[in-house]
DNA sequence: CTGAAAGCGCTTACAG
DNA sequence: CTGAAAGCGCTTACAG
């Protein structure tokens, strides 16, 4: 029972004409799409009846006016973007949320922020109130963004830990260190002797925990450090590249090496590859993430599994839980070896 | 001058507050914001200073509950997701549209609709008018979604031809047919004669243009026809691997194939490296897309580059028009051929 | 050019 | 359990 009005544009149905449907007042209606709390069955039947015949859908911004809740959720994503673009794991979490938040009925905004200028723009339009809460996703983790939505009192939950913000920021991340760790004791168990490392920014706790793990174990094992066996990425496919020809150059012995990253590994394998190394018999290489990336290369990466999929799952339950009024939690997941060819 | 009241939350500025603080009417206040028109110089002064010192962000919500329109895009996605979170043209094309529209100040809900039941739940939002218009993407082009959503009247632009809709719909694609003749005359010119194909899926315009395109050529080179030259693929990486299994299974003479897609063209190196064939030596490869995959695997592969920026662009301007009142409009925008190390 | 007023479609105390 | 009424923050004819 669509509307139509004199244009002959449709005019959706209002809660006006399901309460005249129903025969009740517009306050009962309202009741039964609000839970259906203090509402006699007879009503509540005669409603959903009626919503039914008429096609109704409530309109948000009615309900969004007087509720002062958005009921909508916003994705952010602050710095450089085509890192985040290139990066599988990127779409995998911005799925994962997206589906998450749907199974709610709530829709995601995409929201991105490269610049200086965009960041203001979308601090303001966020502040302003425009959704509920923030799913921040940021490579820098001191990004000032987060600390201004904590102090604007924003619900906000990122993904890995936003440096200097402590606990009072709400965060969802993998167990890095722990992850890191085990793909170097794969790499010890091997036989490898002289193992490489190319890290994460080590501006970001992702960078500096994998880096942590790998020098744990080596010093667990007895292995000596060598300094010229650590080079430095941003978690870019070239970047990887980058390190790997440098650890090379630095240490021609080196016959395994630990990428911080599935995308800094595939352009650690083309290095290799150029500078006719083997793999995995001359130098045996780990990734980090199992992104698609890890089976996209020939051979395929051995590699520690973050769980994308419950990350992305926790980060919407935390953030829901703290608009309903929860505290801020930290939610740390195990990662797991996926054993592949390059190892 | 953010408000707060008893409870300590801040409560941010109206219309009302700035009409006070400016000494001038809501009225008045509205007209400013709206383009400024009947508003004397010195009016739309006192409001532009009132609204800088009270750090006023209109409501959109009360504003769309009045003029019916909700200020935000829709970018729906159709099917099988997998497959284009996988890809990055995917992500070059989102990214495209979210930064086109953040030029005009609005925002863009991401949806998901993998299912049956999702895409009716998201059709019935959709059509409930909580976005202005939909930028579609869809694989199977046969989807009910566009017309569904042509019916309902819903502003709409499409990347790609839909199949079925004739020029009803808007739509933005590159010209398939010209970027695989560009291709196919290539791998002539370089003496190939048994060149192969891996198709896109025949079901949509792409997939049937771009092997159009192969056949054409190779009829004008006068190069004989040969049906086990020609595999189809869905544009996965996976497909690409199987595809070109079967070629050189069926053809094992084959000196050159022509891929639909970037990522279908990872998998046939995988092949073509696994049955030790030397690339560009023994079979030289030609891709399409130019995605980022082009560029992540070894050889660097040649390929014909779709104007991704352009797309997204265009997609933006012609929804926006459409949305202003304008008629559906088709856009087909040219390719280019890229030369790298894989022909 | 400007103000006063109506109204967009909802929710929520407030009485009953 | 239910209806009548107020009000969320804005825009837009309508008079002036």
């Amino acid at each position: 029972m669509t509307m139509t009005n004199a244009g002959g544009r449709r005019r959706p149905p209002t809660i006006h004409d399901v309460a005249r449907e129903a025969g009740v007042s517009r306050g009962t209606v309202s009741r039964v799409l609000n839970g259906g709390h203090y509402v006699s069955p007879a009503a509540q039947e005669a409603v959903n009846a009626a919503i039914r015949r008429t096609g109704y859908v409530v309109n948000r911004h009615a309900r969004s006016l007087i509720t002062g809740r958005s009921d909508s959720i916003g994705f952010l994503l602050t710095e450089p973007q085509e890192r985040f673009f290139e990066d599988p794991n990127f779409n995998v979490l911005l799925r994962g949320c997206t589906q998450a938040l749907a199974g709610h009925d709530i829709p995601l905004l995409l929201m991105l922020a490269g610049t200086e200028d965009e960041r203001r723009r979308i601090t303001r339009y966020i502040t302003a109130g425009h959704v509920d809460g923030v799913l921040l996703v940021s490579s820098h983790s001191g990004d000032p963004v987060a600390e201004q939505l904590r102090e604007a009192g924003v619900p906000l939950v990122a993904c890995g830990k936003p440096i200097g913000l402590g606990s009072k920021v709400s965060y969802v991340a993998a167990d890095d260190r722990d992850g890191a760790r085990d793909m170097v004791k794969h790499l010890v168990s091997l036989g490898r002797r002289r193992i490489g490392m190319v890290t994460g920014p080590l501006d970001t706790p992702g960078g500096v925990e994998r880096l942590a793990g790998y020098r744990e174990v080596l010093a667990e094992a007895g292995i000596e450090a060598d300094d010229r066996l650590v080079a430095s990425g941003d978690y870019s496919r070239a970047s990887g590249e980058a390190g790997a020809e440098q650890l090379l150059d630095r240490a021609a012995d080196m016959d395994a090496v630990f990428v911080a990253s599935d995308l800094m590994a595939q352009g650690v394998l083309a290095a290799l590859h150029k500078a006719g190394r083997r793999v995995p018999e001359d130098v045996a290489v780990g990734g980090f993430d199992d992104s698609p990336a890890a089976t996209a290369v020939t051979p395929a990466l051995t590699t520690i599994r973050q769980p994308w999929d419950r990350i992305s799952n926790e980060m919407v339950r935390v953030l829901l839980a703290q608009i309903g009024g929860d505290d801020p939690a930290a939610v740390i997941l195990p990662t797991e070896l996926v054993r592949r060819d390059s190892t």
